[in-house]
DNA sequence: CGTATCCCGGATATCTATTATCCGCGATGT
DNA sequence: ACATCGCGGATAATAGATATCCGGGATACG
């Protein structure tokens, strides 16, 4: 079990696009060079953020990518979701209906119990995400570091 | 992210053998014809089941598995961490250190606020886990289901 | 209108983890 | 002694994650 390293880059280029202004999109290679990431890959990630209305792409020249709504509307959940999925971690293959001890299936109506503790679980996980916004990973940046992005976003935007 | 099938299996046969009386070891290929798995790999899960503490092997003759301790004292979690292993599913690259925007190190000593949160999230999924326990299971079963599975278990011990 | 820029989507290749099987070894009960 | 049964290593097939490339379409600018 092992989350995609596309989050990491997610809420990071998601957290860095807060910072940067409203007005100016940023250019995938920016996001890219700023983390030392692969430009190639990276655009999978991002390109499934936008169709997921987390991110606003434009094209051609002077487009890029911006926040399609402000950070404080944008949970942690939302990046996550985009990139791994909505579907629960735990997939059941209903094996209580399989071998010589098999629950006939007007018994199985109800859900199994081990699946059900298995979802409540990722509900917890997905409810520990929901709370937190980027404009929350904004604002827990080290002090200077904010201001930094923001001239190295200008630079690079000018 | 996907878990593995063997958290299913290891959860299914760990409540299974909380339901077989305690004095009895029951074979590993009777658990595996009882949901319908294959043998020799479900003898890999329940190896690091064993190597965990949760259950308890015999070799030889009337040998098999037992549990190792009470079914109230077996969480969902142990099971679970006994075979996906109890690192968090997020592993942070530090990407926040590479690349053009990288933080100089003497900034990092405090970790990474996109990584606390995702920590955060993993222990309230473990923590979700940990609030179940194998008796809590059995107690779930659909009715009838538990003496079926006595006799079953007997029969095939028999 | 033409052109350079930039994102989108599909195809492809590589690497790793999961899934699955087999066999020799050692331990155990009869 | 002998048959039974779990242990651990070796091995192979499959699926998923990682990474790159290219053609197509949209947009700004002259
Ligand atoms: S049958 Fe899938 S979790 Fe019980
Ligand atoms: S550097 Fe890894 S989560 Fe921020």
């Amino acid at each position: 079990m092992k989350l995609s390293q596309g989050v990491e880059w997610g809420l990071h280029c998601t957290s860095l696009l807060a910072q940067a202004p409203a007005d100016r999109p940023i250019r995938r290679d920016v996001l890219a060079g700023h983390y030392g990431l692969p430009d190639a890959y990276l655009a999978k990630h991002l390109q499934a953020l936008t169709r997921a209305g987390v991110l606003h792409a434009l094209p051609g020249p002077r487009g890029g990518y911006r926040l399609a709504r402000s950070p404080e509307r944008i949970t942690v959940l939302d990046v996550v979701e985009a990139i791994e999925g909505s579907t629960s971690a735990f997939v059941c293959q209903e094996i209580r209906q399989r071998g010589t001890g098999a629950v006939s299936p007007d018994q199985c109506s109800n859900p199994c119990a081990i699946r059900s503790v298995m979802d409540q679980a990722d509900a917890a996980w997905r409810d520990s995400l929901r709370g937190v916004t980027v404009a929350d990973l904004v604002d827990r940046l080290p002090p200077g570091v904010r201001e930094r992005n923001a001239d190295l976003l200008a630079a690079a935007g000018g």
